[in-house]
DNA sequence: GGTGCTAACCTAACACCGTTAGGCTCGTCG
DNA sequence: CGACGAGCCTAACGGTGTTAGGTTAGCACC
């Protein structure tokens, strides 16, 4: 299963996204430079300035593919539980932990929604907004609580004994309820 | 009323922070440069490090500064009201709509707590742990969602047309429950 | 076989960044 | 007067994203 917002890319552009991925997921936030990235690739920074426009582009493909990956995980999860919110939820947070970096490059900062592939961001957002009977207000509620959690989790904000099992039990069960 | 924060820092260390929060929340965190900000003091860049250790300790006093504001807001938000958690949220989006750099500053990456003043960061929590009768799991709950919803708002992730009151409300509603 | 085109790389440079080493000029205090 | 410290300076180092302009290798076509 290919990539589609790889899949629009050259043969060289989608292997220097792929290795910015490992290198991003693998040396952290910093090692995402042209240069180190260039490196990684055996040629100089401004060879890639050949295949990509500029570092937004290369980001946004990474972010494209995050919420292509996002969005198969989270049809997985409404499909394999009757718990949907629970389940979402669940995948959310294992997401957001398993590739931290690539989750904060996805969240920190304003999206370049013009420079990301179509339809990812609506893919991704899709599974929940299902769940929810189509409440739009609700679906973003919730997003913002898994948000919140996973970037405070991410971001050792919570206490170092904090039991944050407990914490998303507490918020997914708040909003159980009916509206 | 002196922030307890920049009375521990020297005159001139005070100076320099108060212009860094001047230039952060107009120019941008771009901005915050220690070349720019000295350029905003009339010195080089080098001369700050005359009285902060480096750039790090001046954001470490910014973040100080922002939970001292953040705990005295939030303490008065609960005083005058009988809602109180949906008094605490309306303050937090608040603080975070009128200070978007510094509210993205204290967030967007993990606390170095050894350059904090101390107790300022228990100080801002302390009104929402209050309000919730001291369930730290609930508390972390609702935080989650507070920061989720106004950083998701500041990072402009909802889609142009949201209506966040809404769904600001339907949060607030969920978590107003019992446990 | 020669010509032209394209892909993919290169070096060199620009303006910026945080930071450090080392030196200068004051005013104050003993 | 002499010492000292506060506060500033210049110059530099290694890092960043990015651009201009040049080279090389392979392939299509006459």
């Amino acid at each position: 299963m290919v990539s589609y917002a790889l899949s629009r890319l050259t043969p060289r552009a989608r292997e220097i996204v792929q290795t910015a991925r490992q290198l991003l997921e693998r040396d952290g936030p910093d090692a995402l430079s042209m240069r180190r990235l260039a490196a990684q690739l055996g040629i100089r920074a401004s060879s890639i300035y050949e295949h990509l426009r500029d570092k937004q582009e290369l980001e946004a493909a990474l972010i494209s593919v995050g919420f292509e990956e996002q969005a198969e995980l989270f049809a997985q999860a409404v499909r394999r539980s009757d718990a949907p919110i629970a389940a979402l939820a669940a995948a959310y947070r294992d997401f957001a932990r398993r590739q931290p970096n690539l989750y904060r490059l996805m969240t920190e900062r304003p999206l370049r929604r013009d420079l990301l592939a179509s339809g990812v961001e609506e893919a991704a957002a899709m599974p929940l907004l299902d769940a929810v009977g189509g409440d739009r207000d609700r679906a973003r509620a919730i997003w913002a609580f898994a948000h919140g959690m996973a970037i405070l989790e991410l971001n050792q904000r919570f206490p170092p004994g904090a039991d944050l099992d407990a914490a998303w039990r507490e918020g997914i069960e708040a909003f159980h309820g009916a509206s």
